[in-house]
DNA sequence: ATGTTGGCTAGAAGCCGACAA
DNA sequence: TTGTCGGCTTCTAGCCAACAT
């Protein structure tokens, strides 16, 4: 259960979401492209920064891992909570350029004694498709055929009078430019095809076979189109600006040069290059670490993209809880969690992952938590189970914000506890430190 | 003329020059991609590296300069004594990747009195040609238009005698491709075109006007093909990889790491984005710091590359001598010397400079170095002055190898010492500490 | 000496339904 | 339902000399 957190196209368009300076980015086809699991936390609130997240990235975008002889940064710790003070997104590769401020030591323990930033739901995109391109979408010996419930739901409806049936489609990329289709149907059997129009926009982007479309149909009728390009093996090249080792160094010496001045830095977050998150909401680290019980044993789920841009859940059970790296991380939560899948085509996806990212499926008598907690009370008695809630309100697409007007938004997506009666974290224990997580979030 | 410090061209194959461990890349067509006044120091010899000059190549290539609030790495000197352990040449962007290790901190005090590497001089490629593309070269419309001496000079002869005389060209390019194309003398008046093959490459290279392609015929009777693109301002985005802040700490957190723990670290040199060769030979920085007598009111030449890809001298008066930065690198020799250009259109070149890159014009008596030397001791008198170099070795492609057989190549531009029939430092201070740059040198 | 343009032509780009998976 | 292909058409890429600078 994901609630997904915080995004920041709530409002349609984040705080500057610039490029360059030069044109405002459009939030919804940015959110498109980057994939339906990604979550951009809010300008003004609290984040956690995961170093090693951020390394993760780097080690990906370089195909280099980080170096064995590597300096020491004891006064970083593994994971930083920080105020979010602006989030750009990017348009040529779709990623996110946040700038951070550390907490002060102090309010690095106070943190979770103020109180959590208001949440609000994310919009995400209503009608879209995507389309991953064949060899004959992007040869030049034709045109695009366009998966006919996808016409059907996004395009605007073709005067079927007409013979044969046609219209001139406008559509508008993350830069704001303008790409014109001649849509038809036409051949036998009948389909849809974008023709005119298409291999120029095919040519300028440069899309091979692999790479994926998207079509959106927003609230104001306009047509919105993204491209993703497939995650070719190998693609960047180690940028001729800096060794990766000096990046890997870059990252940790930039991070904890803030973190002992308490002064800003800033971070790409390229979604479809990273493996996993690593600035997510406070609220959402909180929930996680300190009240989710895991234990070796515990069986859980997992949200993964599909093909068409859609979610699916995977299964898997918790074989172990240990520091992912823990000479140079220790204590660290970030993949802290080792973990088995279910099916057999598992090896493509990660043995660790981080307790934010999954949802224990938890059964009453729930199983001793065998993680370090530091948590010392038991949670208040007496809370209410949750109930009522809607089976309408679990597509991901549009995803329930079962806080509003609560303190927090718990970043998790909100799927399928009805299934269990309960939220998992029903019973979690209490840690006195934290008094400012009130109860009634959970009310 | 120029000495053109210890290039890795000399045997034809640097050490590995390898991209991606796929193909050896051609050394000739590197350098003369990178321009006639790259050169690379050999491996294995020590050399000097600057930080502050990788930092302004980190500026250049993402636009933005350093912050000012930066962490200081006082245990960072402003330049490290080397060893160079590997030089990649690399063929995308063309690049050299540098492994060093910088010398111990007693070693980084000794360096002076271990014996010079043994420099050789470069083999600069001997016919070739470079033109600027311009829009007729590079629209769809037609082929390219080859300048006829250069036609003449680098391309084999046409067999007048066919009507119209053509040929078949294949040229390979860095990546170790080759490019065929139709070379034909026809038109009204005639001229020299190369048509069929043409479009092809300029497509796949995704030419514009106003870069630059480059014909090299070698030594082997090969055809080798480089380009150039023009320098687009704003071309990099921040590679959305790592903020530019992160870059700048990452070099200087690198490089520190290093000298600290005397361990190797990698560097990428791009000469067509750095402002200065900021990797030089140690010999080159000692002669130029210990040797050359330098104070303002001094004029002095210094080397620019043409449009041609030949070189130019332009000459100046020395202005002053200070630090660049003096709060972040005190006492430090990058671009200490602020000039004047004696030409109006001295708006493009920089207004301070290092000593290794100019040649003062000495007369005597000259004036007493106005710059502070750490050299203790007057030179031993009694050196023969310097006569009996010749004219014709002046050629920035036939540089002369004036000190073969000594134990150094001083790395400094040596251009039109016969001038004044002695060279600048032939009467330079000496320092006790160090006597192992042999006064043989000199002879 | 060489950049640009108009005219011409060959070949690729691109539209179509047939066919098959 | 939709990917690929052969057939046909259209249009541009590309060769040429004229012309201009």
């Amino acid at each position: 259960m994901r609630l997904s957190s915080s995004s920041s196209s709530t409002t349609g368009f984040n705080q500057v979401t610039r490029e360059g300076d030069k044109k405002c980015l459009n939030s919804e086809l940015w959110h498109a492209c980057a994939g339906p699991l990604v979550s951009l936390p809010h300008v003004g609130s609290r984040v956690v920064y995961f170093p090693q997240g951020h390394s993760e990235q780097v080690a990906a975008s370089t195909n280099k891992e980080v170096d064995a002889h590597f300096p020491n940064y004891p006064s970083l710790p593994p994971q930083l909570i920080c105020q979010l003070h602006n989030v750009t997104m990017h348009a040529n590769e779709v990623c996110a350029q946040m700038t951070l401020q550390p907490l002060s030591q102090e309010d690095q323990k106070d943190a979770y004694l103020l109180p959590a930033e208001l949440g609000t739901a994310s919009k995400q995109p209503s009608n879209y498709f995507c389309k991953t391109l064949t060899a004959s979408d992007t040869s030049t010996h034709g045109g695009f055929s366009v998966p006919r419930r996808a016409a059907e739901k996004v395009f605007p409806p073709l005067d079927y009078a007409l013979t044969p049936p046609a219209q001139e489609l406008i559509a508008r990329d993350l830069h704001d430019n303008e790409w014109k289709f001649r849509h038809i149907f036409r051949g036998q059997p009948k389909r849809h095809l974008l023709t005119t129009g298409w291999s120029v926009f095919v040519s300028a982007k440069r899309l091979v076979a692999g790479d994926s479309v998207l079509f959106i149909w927003n609230e104001k009728n306009q047509l919105l189109l993204g491209i993703r390009r497939a995650t070719r093996p190998q693609t960047v090249m180690p940028s001729s600006v800096l060794s990766s080792d000096s990046m890997h160094i870059g990252l940790l010496a930039a991070a904890a040069h803030a973190a002992a001045t308490n002064s800003r830095f800033t971070i790409f977050y390229n979604p479809r290059a990273s493996p996993s998150e690593f600035v997510i909401p406070l609220v959402k680290y909180i929930k996680a670490v300190y009240h989710t019980r895991v234990s070796v044993g515990m069986r859980f789920r997992m949200l993964f993209e599909t093909e068409e841009s859609s979610v699916r859940r995977y299964m898997g059970t918790i074989t172990g809880i240990s520091d992912l790296d823990p000479a140079r991380w220790p204590n660290s939560y970030w993949r802290s969690v080792k973990v088995g899948w279910d099916e057999s085509t598992a090896g493509e996806r990660q043995p660790r992952v981080s307790l934010w990212e999954i949802e224990p499926l938890t059964t009453f008598p729930m199983y001793p938590s065998a993680f370090p907690l530091r948590l010392k009370r038991p949670w208040p008695s007496g809370l209410p189970s949750f109930h009522g809630l809607k089976d309408d309100d679990l597509s991901i697409n549009s995803p329930m914000m079962w806080l509003q007007g609560g303190v927090g938004d718990l970043g998790a997506h909100s799927l399928n506890f009805q299934n269990f009666g309960v939220a998992p974290w029903i019973q979690p224990r209490f840690d006195a430190s934290m008094p400012a997580l009130q109860r009634d979030v959970y009310q």
